[in-house]
DNA sequence: ATGAGGCGTTGATGTGAATCAACGTCCCCG
DNA sequence: CGGGGACGTTGATTCACATCAACGCCTCAT
């Protein structure tokens, strides 16, 4: 099978590798968020064939980068990326971070070229998926095309919660905002939905968030003070959950 | 053939028609917008069987609401329409508006309900793509499920250069580049850049664009005293265009 | 050990857009 | 014909966040 990587990825040392990392879709802890799917072990089988898995990321290395040529989605399997795009002045916005589990690069398929970049926050482990045998394999899998579809759908009604979240909310609602989803992520790998990592630094929760770094650390000051939430560095404990949304402005 | 209709739409009349609109994606003067694909015309014929036509949509009537069972996507042939979302607080944000050609609805795949409503903007016609019928012909005509697969991700790409806007830039760069995306879309359909009637209203700009009346009313007036885009209520015209570039800060 | 550079916090000040308010126009309906 | 309501504009004031500035704490290279 011809093995496809993308250029910078090539640049930067995301090689298929011959050691054995003993991970395939079907013992993979993460298949039931990655592949929510009634898969079939054949077709688990199958589709374990055509993902190709490397030796990990280093942490600040490139994936992809906006204009490469588009060969090939992928998930995460450890670690954690930030995708963002670089604006006619040269500056940066963070689309989204993607924890394991999470599957990214889709937004490659429309020019046949990503249309942004993606780059390590630490060590990752990443499953590619080259898109050409994964679009003959949905021909016959209705049960994955179906899945491709609704991941790609996913990632449409995430983007219109950000929107939603820029335009008409406060920095103190969009900080809390982000604080329960990655809360909710983590629950989802069936981690500490209290106490996690911050893997991004605060430049990328600004970026991400549309605010600047001393915003950002206000609020997380302002949520101290409120005993809400405790801050150390990157280390976070949410201390009053329903607090937190409260200051989020959500209901659920 | 079975005929689906969003509850919603069902409601406020949507309803599919005997009378012969003599139009189908052969003949259809947007089918390049809409289905740029290297379609043989057999293949057509058949895309044809499967999407629904129907007596034109009111102004204010929805197409679908947010929540509603998720069947379809949706062609505009005519006319316009905006996509919305309802926050926690019972506020209103756009998602999107859609011209003759644009495909919306996809958003709602990926939990089988619709993620956002869809309204009129004035009369408006629209073709019904049924996605069960869109999904068994996907798997057999590769260069449908690739060109599905294609405009999802295009609107992931839109939502981010959107998400981008509306973190990083000024009221005058917002209604600027607005105003040059509806330039863009027109000269697509081979109508005028550079005269175009707005379907939307000023609230629905700021709503969009995540400003308030007031500030896109200002930023309208402050183009006219620049003499780079002459505003008669929702009649435009754009007077020098490279001016509106240059305020919306954009290279291409 | 040392100092440079990256990252985060906090305080003082500035500003772009929101808010509040008033008014004009258009259109529909009684 | 008149009035109520939706929509748009313009001006005055306020405010949330950006900007500017200073400083503390790491880490890492010399």
């Amino acid at each position: 099978m011809t093995i496809h990587i993308s250029d910078s990825a090539q640049r930067e040392g995301f090689k298929p590798c011959a050691h054995d990392y003993q991970v395939n879709c079907g013992n993979c802890r993460l298949n039931s968020i990655c592949l929510p799917l009634a898969l079939e072990s054949d077709d688990i089988a199958q589709l374990d064939e055509i993902i190709q898995r490397s030796k990990p990321l280093q942490k600040g290395q490139h994936l992809y980068r906006e204009g490469d040529d588009f060969q090939s989605v992928f998930a995460v399997r450890s670690g954690s990326i930030k995708a963002y795009k670089t604006t006619d002045d040269g500056r940066e916005q963070v689309t989204g971070f993607y924890f394991p589990g999470e599957i990214l690069g889709m937004d490659g398929i429309s020019k046949n070229q990503h249309a942004s970049s993606a780059k390590a926050l630490e060590t990752a482990a990443i499953c590619e998926i080259p898109f050409a045998s994964l679009e003959k394999l949905s021909a016959v899998m209705p049960s994955l095309q179906r899945h491709f579809f609704q991941l790609m759908s996913r990632e449409i009604t995430d983007d219109q919660v950000l929107i939603t979240l820029l335009s008409k909310n406060s920095a103190d609602e969009r900080v809390a905002a982000l604080m329960l989803s990655i809360s909710t992520r983590n629950a989802r790998r069936k981690l500490s939905a209290t106490q996690f990592r911050l893997p991004m630094s605060r430049v990328d929760i600004g970026n991400y968030l549309g605010l600047t770094v001393e915003t950002v650390s206000r609020v997380f000051s302002r949520m101290q003070k409120m005993e809400i939430l405790k801050v150390d560095n990157k280390e976070i404990e949410i201390l009053d959950l329903e607090g937190v949304r409260a200051m989020a402005n959500v209901t659920s």
